[in-house]
DNA sequence: TAGCTTCTTGAACCGTGGTTCAATCCGCCG
DNA sequence: CGGCGGATTGAACCACGGTTCAAGAAGCTA
């Protein structure tokens, strides 16, 4: 599965030790939430010492910003690549609904989204509400688009969107993979009830074509060069 | 507006107090988190010391379990309400959600529902939970006996009902009073899109006639006696 | 092999924050 | 007024956990 066969140079084994830890991190804080995770845990999952992750992080809470702010990017990747899909409204916003299941919970590595930004402090919060709010803009676009066109019902496009992302972001708190549905499923399954719930009347509800990729979880390399620079500690 | 006047009984100032330490609690848990709020911090939001909390909770744990047990009670209170209501399943679904909205933002008082159950352990843990699930089965039920009716669209009960649940318990994330919209208003909107979103082909919608009213706000005296067993400290 | 840099460790430091407790205050009852 | 019990305080206790650091191991380059 992982290609982590040869590890290249010395710069790419340390962004792919921050990977294994970023996994490692974002597991435990999944179980039982940031503040209750220790480093020392974290660490040793990451079958590592405490000391050491401060070689790789400034801190704990520069550790959540780096997790937040992966999966806030992989959103952000996934609301460009449904925009250019040449798909009517309903379809995309179906498309973007299981995108963000899938990145939430199945793209391993830094799945805990935005939640708990509350959180964070200076340089890193104000970066991870810059890709949120981005985000949400984008998917509000979608909805403007939407009803636009009329395909869509016209309605409070913030508490439309409020209404969509908390029934997507809530399932971190209880989805278990390997339980009874796929991240996959339960992405159509929410796509299908909330897009019906904005249809207008008249509207035969249209789904996309092929399937919506799962952003985050490989084929990641050339991203836009130095992500963080909190990166390297001293 | 409290009729905090006449101090009857030592007994009922003894509960007084504690309600007024859980309002606290609760307003400051709301803001930064049960895990990032301190003792002294809730103490001092409740006018009194650290030291004299654990006059009136175990401890920082059992206080969140009243908490939560507190909130969870009122939505069982709800649901019980709704179910005896003479009305359509779909209707049903409307009056829940708007209550259940207004249960975890209006009514002041141990408003962060079910959420951070991970942070309990032991007996308290495990009354909430049940608290819960009650909840949640009523929930169902009433899903379920409108597919059985042929008012809703027949699908997957459980990811039914959890699209429901996150897009109502993720307002606790971002719903301030004082802001944009009301509880009532942004319950009311969410029933109304999260009910359209089920209805099954051909069916008209159908609301709720009276206004929903609000569990756990004020007019609640005659409880069942000691609903914590956990209650007095030493 | 020498010598540099990078990783890694384990132990120690230290602030924060939950909790305890003896002493005091206050209201009520006889 | 005397005194009893609940309420309240402030300070101290103490463990947990984030963080630091000096020292050594492992890699890489010449």
């Amino acid at each position: 599965m992982v290609q982590s066969a040869v590890p290249e140079s010395s710069a790419e084994r340390f962004d792919a030790r921050r990977r294994e830890i970023l996994l490692s991190a974002s597991r435990a804080y999944r179980e039982r939430g940031f503040h209750a995770t220790g480093m020392r845990e974290i660490a040793q999952a990451a079958g590592m010492t405490a000391g050491n992750l401060y070689h790789y992080f400034a801190g704990k809470e520069a550790l959540l910003a780096f997790c937040q702010e992966e999966s806030a990017r992989r959103l952000n990747e996934l609301a460009a690549w449904v925009e250019e899909q040449p798909l009517r409204a309903d379809a995309r916003l179906h498309a973007l609904i299981v995108g963000h299941v899938l990145v939430l919970n199945e793209g391993l590595p830094g799945s805990l989204a935005h939640l708990e930004v509350e959180s964070l402090d200076g340089e890193g919060r104000r970066r991870v509400v810059t890709l949120r709010d981005r985000y949400e803009e984008a998917l509000r676009g979608i909805l403007r688009a939407g009803m636009d066109a009329g395909v869509l019902r016209r309605a409070d496009l913030k508490l439309t969107a409020l209404a969509i992302l908390g029934a997507i972001n809530w399932t971190v708190k209880w989805f278990r993979p390997g339980g009874k549905s796929s991240a996959r499923e339960v992405g159509e399954h929410f796509a299908e009830q909330l897009v019906r719930g904005l249809l207008a009347p008249e509207v035969e509800l249209m789904r996309p074509a092929g399937e919506v990729p799962i952003f985050g979880s490989a084929a990641h390399r050339e991203n836009n060069a130095t992500p963080t620079d909190s990166s390297r500690t001293r």
